[in-house]
DNA sequence: GTTTTAAGATCGGGC
DNA sequence: GCCCGATGTTAAAAC
């Protein structure tokens, strides 16, 4: 871990193109004054201020202000960074696809850090989208009383589908799920593969349910607008006991 | 800037709760060996490993690993924050709408800095849809010869539009402009939009049109499937001079 | 590499 | 506060 407190734009330059510049997997951060200029997708320009910027091993940049969990100015994984001077530190992030450039500019800095970061750990989470369609596709009567599953699927020709099901009258259901609650949109999505699906299969009958813990005020009248349906699905989840989570205890 | 090497989770502790941590508007950053426990919307168990923990002064807090732009865990602006001794140093951030807790447990610190941020600057973006549809309003004649905006709305009872317009000929033109790629959902959003505004005005002829720099295959068969209509609309942006960019000059 | 969709999405605007 | 749609969305999975 290198450290160096309001070091000079050289002192800060040598630091990271210099011999602590050469580890390979090094993660950087800067708090400094700077200026940022960004130029790709969009535009954008901001001005001389105090932020923390964080320069990752795999090209990440991120200029952070001192609130929002989204950074003010970003460059994602990919990037090619290089640390110049001109008139004081600079930093240029570029990237080609697509084609894009940011450049911070320094003012001052007022703390300069490289480190390594060792982590072997992978993230466990749960809770996800593909949980909840585990949980209805184990146990559809969640559902529907009489409901079976008959395909689980990813892609159809119309577009993307939870499950594939049949009611206790041979109908064919087509069932969407969502982790939160469902929007107009969710509604459109349903509403169209139901059109597709009736139409390629010359099916006068064919039910769409979505499943969500809540459901908008529009979306409802959207529903029953377009004779589909809404199931309120609740759903718990737990970690596997190997990996135990320790907030049990937490008050 | 306070800033304290490899300090003893005692040192840690003192720092953050003690003279420099009342300090209001603060930022804290922390280069240590963790474990994050998650719990509400979802649930999630990150095991020891090296990070990057970032606190704002608004409460968010973020656990960065070495790649990618997100970070590990997080917690967004709002949660309360509070530093604790529990064989070793912990955070805990918890906020209550949704009620969700987030624990960080550190095995060894590397580095602590605690400091302000002073930043008076807002970002200047530019080359956001609204733009795109400030430039389509201007000229419409972009879209189509002689089409003329009636209004631009924000709400309509069934759903959001972008421009609402009559073309040469009379007919209502409801037009809905995207940034990037048209996708399926975007199709879906439209047809639905103009099948209500169809019904609710008894028009027989009313006439959708997509503007997008791209669009996918699959949408463009939908679209035409649904006798909608898309227009190529490229744009290009540039900052107002007085906050003009530095990157003419960059390589 | 393109396309499609989820995300503990986050964020901002409107009501 | 809920609701809705954009985001320089990012990220992953399927093709």
């Amino acid at each position: 871990m290198k450290y160096l407190a309001s070091p000079t734009p050289e002192e800060a330059l040598d630091a990271l193109n210099g011999a602590a510049g050469s580890i390979k997997k090094r993660m950087i951060t800067i708090v400094g004054n700077c200026k940022v200029d960004y130029s790709g997708r969009a535009r954008s320009f901001l001005d001389y201020g105090e932020r923390l910027v964080v320069v990752k091993a795999d090209g990440t940049v991120m200029v952070h202000g001192s609130e929002k969990r989204e950074p003010l100015n970003w460059q994602p994984p990919g990037t090619t960074v290089k640390y110049v001077m001109d008139h004081g530190l600079a930093i240029e992030a570029k990237r080609t696809s697509p084609p894009e450039t940011m450049r911070i500019h320094f003012m001052a800095i007022e703390a300069l850090s490289i480190f390594q970061l060792h982590d072997g750990a992978e993230i466990n989470l749960i809770g996800e989208e593909a949980d909840i369609v585990d949980k209805l596709e184990k146990d559809p009567s969640i559902i529907e009383e009489g409901l079976r599953v008959m395909r689980r699927e990813k892609v159809t020709n119309s577009g993307f589908i939870d499950l594939y099901c049949e009611d206790k009258d041979g109908v064919t259901v087509i069932v969407e799920v969502k982790r939160t609650s469902i929007s107009p949109n969710a509604v459109y999505q349903l509403e169209a593969y139901l059109v597709d699906f009736r139409k390629k299969n010359k099916l006068a009958k064919a039910r769409g349910i979505l499943c969500a813990p809540r459901i908008s005020e529009m979306a409802k009248t959207l529903i029953v607008e377009k004779g589909l349906e809404y199931k309120q699905v609740d759903y718990e989840f737990e970690l596997s006991d190997k990996k135990q989570s320790s907030l049990e205890s937490f008050d």
